[in-house]
DNA sequence: CAGAAAATGTAGCCATAGCTATATTTATTA
DNA sequence: TAATAAATATAGCTATGGCTACATTTTCTG
């Protein structure tokens, strides 16, 4: 059996790179859908202020997963791309594993949007294969 | 439909509360397996510092949900009590759901640790029904 | 095209949770 | 019981992500 401490330990890595996922992916759906992904937009989809959502693109600027030019909107390095991609892939499935559970769209969606950075590939194949069976 | 911008808050205030009711469910187990919650034992379930959890715990002191005398053990106030029996409570929810899921009990173990903060009542409801048909 | 509005950026604050190093107190044991 | 070991506490640092207030730049519009 495990030590107990290696689960939370486990989950305090989860949280260093949540933030991240989901500003990738944000980023990534306003590049599909707008053309475009600019701070307003960040900071209004994820509810907070416009210097917050600056101030988090800067960082993931200087971890080389975003570009931009002053003043500029936001693009994605391929680096940022791929985990944008794994990101979405993988909220889609706990989202539709919420679903096929019975769960209404609005809790799906809000459970989806917390779960998904806790669970591991094993949990995440159970939830696929969930999904394909109903 | 409900704001997207209300997945992200709502999983915001999920992490204010998630390292208290960590703590706080520990701290009951410990009370009940030894009798009582040291520091450096929950350092060491956590997998942290002595030093960090030190700090946690003056926390949770002045927010109302344990007691201690100086360079004494801890223990819970009745507001931390009820926190720490609800948190166990879904902890084992969803526990229990990750193996009836089809995982084994370390990857269960794991997952839990982290999913447990982001189930809403409607999604614990949906796993405990789901437990009993199992 | 000038002025207003909107977007972006910066500064400075707070809270949290990590860490190491060191001080203090309590507990053990020789 | 005196010395040592263990546990607790404190100080001071880092990183992150919130916020408001204000400065700067870009965009819109009359
Ligand atoms: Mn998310
Ligand atoms: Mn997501
Ligand atoms: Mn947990
Ligand atoms: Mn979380």
């Amino acid at each position: 059996m495990l030590k107990k401490s290696m689960s939370f330990s486990k989950v305090r890595n989860a949280h260093k790179t949540e933030n991240t996922e989901d500003y990738l992916e944000l980023i990534a759906e306003l590049l599909n859908s707008k053309g475009e992904a600019r701070i307003v937009d960040i900071a209004e989809s994820l509810g907070i202020a416009q210097a917050t959502a600056n101030k988090t693109i800067q960082r993931l600027q200087t971890q080389g997963f975003v570009k931009r030019e002053p003043y500029r909107s936001i693009f994605l390095t391929f680096k940022g791309q791929k985990i944008a991609s794994e990101s979405k892939k993988r909220h889609n499935i706990v989202f539709n594993f919420l679903l096929n559970l019975g769960l209404d769209k609005n809790t799906a969606s809000e459970d989806a949007e917390g779960i998904e950075h806790h669970v591991s590939k094993k949990t995440l194949r159970k939830m696929d294969n969930f999904n394909s069976k109903k």
